[in-house]
DNA sequence: CGGCGTGTTCAGAA
DNA sequence: CTTCTGAACACGCC
């Protein structure tokens, strides 16, 4: 499920604990806690709060905050990434799920960070080396300018889906939105990422920024049938532009749905 | 049983 | 040095 949009919606999740106080945190199964332990978690977190949370590309940043007591620097956060199945989901009730991984306990209701094939985790780091971790990582594929796109594509030789599904490069884009970006420009997923042409970058641009938009309100990738990836998944897709069959190949090493028609090279 | 997948990382090859 | 490939991680679904 994550990428861009959907962690932008775990984020909006994750903003209903803030300034509630941490009362528990139940690990239920340690085995996605990256770099530290249930008991360094609990300690961190029980009796403090959530600060704003902020996103950049597919991690989520969640600061912790001293309730009733001035701010200190450099407190620790809980970093949060979702894998291929993760998610976070907000409870009042008692309700729990299978996949439940960690829950955090407040005042106001329960944050459950839900992952099936736990591929990646949860990480616990001073806030101010989140932030450089972060800088670290590529420019946020909502934001990104077109200077950034093109300095980012220049010199490099490699093709453009890999490229742009390359986290240091454009944080953000996984699998689906980038075919569903490459579609929408009308762009052959192998194009050398170096020599794109400025009027294909324009329109590359337009697109990474277009659907990235648009996804974000549904927090997901849309599988409705006007976009490709509501396609993706039929044995004989056809393109929902031009009614041309799609094809399916593999573009550094992933899965790839493209048309033929709108993409030639 | 075998294959596959919205992610990332690593070793080894080209 | 850059880029690519396959495997590994873990788990459910066909």
């Amino acid at each position: 499920m994550p990428e861009l949009p959907d962690v932008e919606g775990f984020r909006h999740v994750l903003e209903r604990a803030v300034g509630h106080r941490v009362n528990h945190v139940d690990v239920i199964d340690d085995g996605v806690l990256r770099g530290t332990n249930g008991a360094a978690l609990r300690r961190a977190v029980v009796d403090q709060m959530f600060g704003t949370p902020r996103r950049h590309g597919k991690w989520l940043v969640a600061p912790l905050r001293r309730p009733k007591q001035r701010h200190r620097k450099n407190e620790p956060s809980v970093v949060f990434h979702f894998g291929m199945s993760g998610g976070l989901v907000w409870s009042t009730g008692g309700e729990q799920h299978k996949h439940d991984r960690i829950v955090f306990d407040t005042a106001a209701g329960r944050l459950h960070y839900r992952d099936m094939r736990k591929l990646q985790g949860v990480r616990l780091m001073p806030d101010d080396a989140a932030t450089a971790e972060l800088v670290d990582a590529g420019y946020d594929a909502a934001e990104l300018t077109l200077g950034q796109l093109r300095q980012t594509l220049e010199g490099s030789r490699r093709r453009l889906k890999p490229a742009l599904m390359d986290q240091s490069v454009i944080a953000g884009l996984g699998n689906l939105m980038v075919d569903e970006i490459l579609w929408r420009a009308r762009i052959h997923p192998e194009e050398p990422a170096g020599d794109l042409p400025a009027e294909r970058q324009r329109r590359l641009h337009r697109s990474i920024r277009g659907t990235v938009e648009k996804a974000i309100p549904t927090e997901r990738v849309p599988g409705h049938t006007s976009w490709l990836t509501g396609h993706r998944d039929e044995r004989d897709g056809e393109c929902p532009r031009c009614g041309t069959k799609l094809r399916h190949t593999r573009s550094g090493g992933r899965r790839t749905v493209w048309c033929p028609r709108c993409q030639a090279r």
